[in-house]
DNA sequence: GTGAAAGCGCTAACAA
DNA sequence: TTGTTAGCGCTTTCAC
């Protein structure tokens, strides 16, 4: 019933049981004889370490916590994805937590237990070695729980005052994306990104509306309020905000950047309904990489989430190891333009 | 650095450490003075019961794992994030395992040494009270080995020998996607499905592809080989297998029945690049009930696969109570027919 | 390079 | 209802 235990490893290979956690840990002081014949008796015992028992005698788990506002959306379990590969090709455990975005209009903070609970209650069960952060927008005082944790934090996506961040820059993404439709001749430019509905403090879509205006401005063209709406990060509101942006107004634009591949289909879908060509009445950029971009001729900027995931990961595991070097405070991803058929030269003729 | 440890609590409360854990447990034996009073210790404290000392002591982990083949495709992050839910509520944590298909061109085994170390090493480590095992096809020594752990295991669609198991009936699903197109008016219907590339044993597409056929044989429309053809569960997949569906032989099918929304979305694609209108030259049913098909307008058979998480959690928690009876063997979900507007009768002016 | 022994922080008999 | 005590299965000094 309960697995083989360290003894019956140590009475096989004739030795003690300090030998063949020492064997097993790969710790120097071991003879290599030894440790072969340790290694062999457990290989035949199927002796694994007990995590919990390993785990109190050494206030280590081999295990890292990621904890995420999203459970199953495509960035965020990319990322995830990325990293849990990484770890568990270094012989960690994962454990997942759902830290729920605080939402706009509970700007009191007098409800979401769960995540209360998380900070007050799961993290401080000791069962991560380290935590990794995606997309997340803490208060001070949970930045504080955090650091009371004594553990070592990495941030993906939003910068973490205190905690060390791999994060494509997204002002230069969003610029970047403004500037491929600029080069392509478009002026009238609109902007549908998603700040609505969650984070009270959620960088991402600022730093891509920012963007946008900065490139905008750069090229000395004047925003107009009706011309920037947000979906909330989803098809559905993608859709919903292209509605608007297309429909408003005397004019309409010539090109959209969305900042979410997810909600770009929903923008491709408002096109069709209103009857517009796409590229040829109206050019639409999204960011991330989702792969159904690819079948839906959509141009992108591509930020590799799975790789972010997995840089992440790498930096947790240098900290976690005693002489490494503790990972920059601050450290900027890479990103590509991927050109596809959602983007045309802007027809002079109209 | 360390958390605060039971004794604090017993010595601030006047107890021992043994009426602390009881009480802190739940345990009935316990006055609702004493209990009163352990608590408030514990809550000024700040004090949470250490997940490997805990752990140690009664065997019991309180964390579930969730074992996948994917981590970044919606339908298993959807599942497992309804599983998760579940859990968490219950003062569980998760610990998830990716459980890496067998690809058909491995069919020797000689591979997938990541595969291996999760049943021979992973979970031997004694993590996780119980296991969730989301759309995974085991070996018959895996199965074994999930037996020798001694812990309860669920499954969630797709059917394991000895294993309780909750799923949408497949075949069943197939065939209502099917009938909704005959009833319709089509006769000349499509499949395009997705066995490909992984799993030597992945029951689902075999399902939905016989709840195809049956559809058809019953309403007697004999089905031709080159109008079945394999994406595999991605949009690039769904758009190949379309264009060939749509291209090969003398006619075009009016309709096409796609074993998943992700792919439909490549099946859409490919008849745009066609210049075949949706649904007036060719109709589409998906399954799944992905949120972009929403503005896509893809009609769809959505199995709700968060609420199939939630129950394959809600079993396991039974099981985890010494009392509770077990699952039945296997039981059926519901699913649910999503009409949009990617199908149509069949237009009979052609 | 290896062994003896003392915990790690809890839980679960067993007593009282 | 509560306290005492013996582990749970390892890791890690400290000796040798």
């Amino acid at each position: 019933m309960n697995g083989v235990s360290i003894l019956k490893v140590a009475e096989l290979a004739g030795v003690s049981t300090a030998t063949v956690s020492r064997a097993l840990a790969g710790k120097p002081s071991v003879s290599a004889a030894t440790r072969a014949r340790v290694e062999e008796a457990a290989q035949s015992l199927g002796y694994v370490v007990s995590a919990t028992a390993s785990g109190l005698a050494s206030g280590r788990t081999r295990s890292v916590g990621i904890m995420m506002p999203f459970l199953n959306r495509w960035f965020f379990t990319s990322v995830m994805s990325g990293a849990h590969r990484v770890l568990t090709d270094a012989g960690y455990d994962v454990t997942l937590y759902h830290c729920e975005p605080n939402r706009l209009d509970d700007i009191h903070g007098t409800e979401n237990d769960r995540r209360a609970r998380l900070f007050q209650e799961s993290l401080l069960r000791r069962r991560v070695d380290a935590l990794l952060l995606v997309t997340l927008s803490l208060t001070a005082t949970e930045r504080d729980r955090l650091r009371a944790l004594g553990k070592p934090v990495v941030a993906i996506d939003r910068p973490q005052p205190g905690i060390p961040t791999f994060a494509v820059d997204n002002l230069t993404v969003a610029r970047s994306a403004v500037t491929h439709l600029l080069d392509l001749g478009h002026r009238d430019i609109a902007y549908v990104g998603g700040v609505i509905p969650y984070d009270l403090d959620f960088q991402v879509p600022v730093l891509r509306r920012a963007g946008y205006d900065a490139a905008m401005a750069e090229a000395g063209i004047p925003v107009r309020s009706h011309r920037a709406h947000d979906g909330d990060f989803t098809s559905a509101g993608g859709f919903d905000a292209a509605m608007r942006v297309l429909t408003e107004g005397t004019t309409r634009p010539t090109a959209i950047f969305v900042a979410s591949d997810e909600m770009a289909y929903g923008v491709l879908s408002a096109a069709a309904a209103l009857g517009l060509r796409v590229p040829e009445d109206l050019s639409v950029i999204g960011v991330d990489g989702h792969p159904t971009g690819d079948v839906l001729g959509l141009t992108t900027i591509d930020q590799h989430p799975a790789e972010q995931g997995a840089t992440g990961a790498r930096a947790l595991l240098g900290e976690l190891e005693p002489d490494a070097e503790h990972p920059p405070a601050q450290t900027q991803l890479p990103f590509e333009l991927i050109v596809r058929r959602s983007t045309a030269p802007l027809q002079t003729s109209r």
